[in-house]
DNA sequence: ATAAAAACGCAACATTGTTGCATTTATGGT
DNA sequence: ACCATAAATGCAACAATGTTGCGTTTTTAT
């Protein structure tokens, strides 16, 4: 349910996060800022980029980037516990270069990377392609 | 020379390209468009984006992006033959948490990643940490 | 019910990137 | 070296994206 989704990140329960909220959970992928700007009927911008600040920093929602001006979101997956910074946990993204959809994907084993000499905290994976609908 | 540089990806040598490209001859890292501007006398903002729009379309330069709107560019290994999208070749990104460097990295294996039911194309992979200097 | 803190909505602003167009420059062929 | 052509430049205007300030409204804890 929204409200305890919402609750569990310690955010406050609003008409316009419950709005916003549905419409991630009613995407199977990652959905752009104009995406959701579709999907409401009416909405004040700068409260959605609030919104969406406010969500990433309490680890609700996380940001995709790709190169090409390609900027996404997506749920945190549930045991997500990080605050206010990229936490893929262990899975990644892929970008299907048909219908331009963006998926966050569990990989079976995530690969171990080792780079000498750099202490490293997190590694984040993407692929482009072809996805399984398109192919 | 930058000249050569130029000619071989199919750049026409103008007095301004020298210019940016002189840029990232003499940065070890990844630069920013800011960057770039920063270390520039004087210049056309225009006429900048559309430099590095060419440099890319050639494969002179590729484009890193993370999570938190960071851009950064950096030239491409001297083999890269790819043409207008990302082509890391078969090396990986590394952002330090502390001096915000990015570097462009070769690992000594490049990991095999396996999805399953998607066609993968190419793999991007992005790391953050602490890098050899500031630790 | 009340009070404090947070979120909202509006306006104004900032940053980043693009398009059109007239002028200048680079380059390949003569 | 000269010329014709295509490409690059520089300026203005515009578009897209994101932010800040501030008064009002809503949520939540007491
Ligand atoms: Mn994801
Ligand atoms: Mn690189
Ligand atoms: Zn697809
Ligand atoms: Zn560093």
């Amino acid at each position: 349910m929204v409200k305890t989704l919402l609750k569990n990140k310690k955010l406050r329960f609003t008409a316009f996060r419950k709005e916003v909220l549905d419409v991630f959970l009613n995407t199977p992928n990652a959905v752009s800022i104009g995406d959701i700007e579709e999907r409401l009927k009416q909405f004040d911008r700068i409260t959605l980029y609030r919104t969406i600040k406010s969500f990433m920093e309490k680890g609700l929602i996380h940001e995709i980037v790709m190169p090409g001006d390609i900027k996404k979101l997506a749920l945190c997956p549930a045991e997500c516990s990080s605050v206010n910074h990229v936490h893929t946990g262990q899975h990644i993204h892929f970008r299907c270069k048909m219908c331009e959809n963006i998926f966050c994907l569990d990989l079976h084993e995530f690969p171990e990377i080792n780079i000498p000499k750099f202490k490293v905290d997190s590694i984040e994976i993407q692929g482009t392609g072809i996805c399984n609908i398109c192919s």
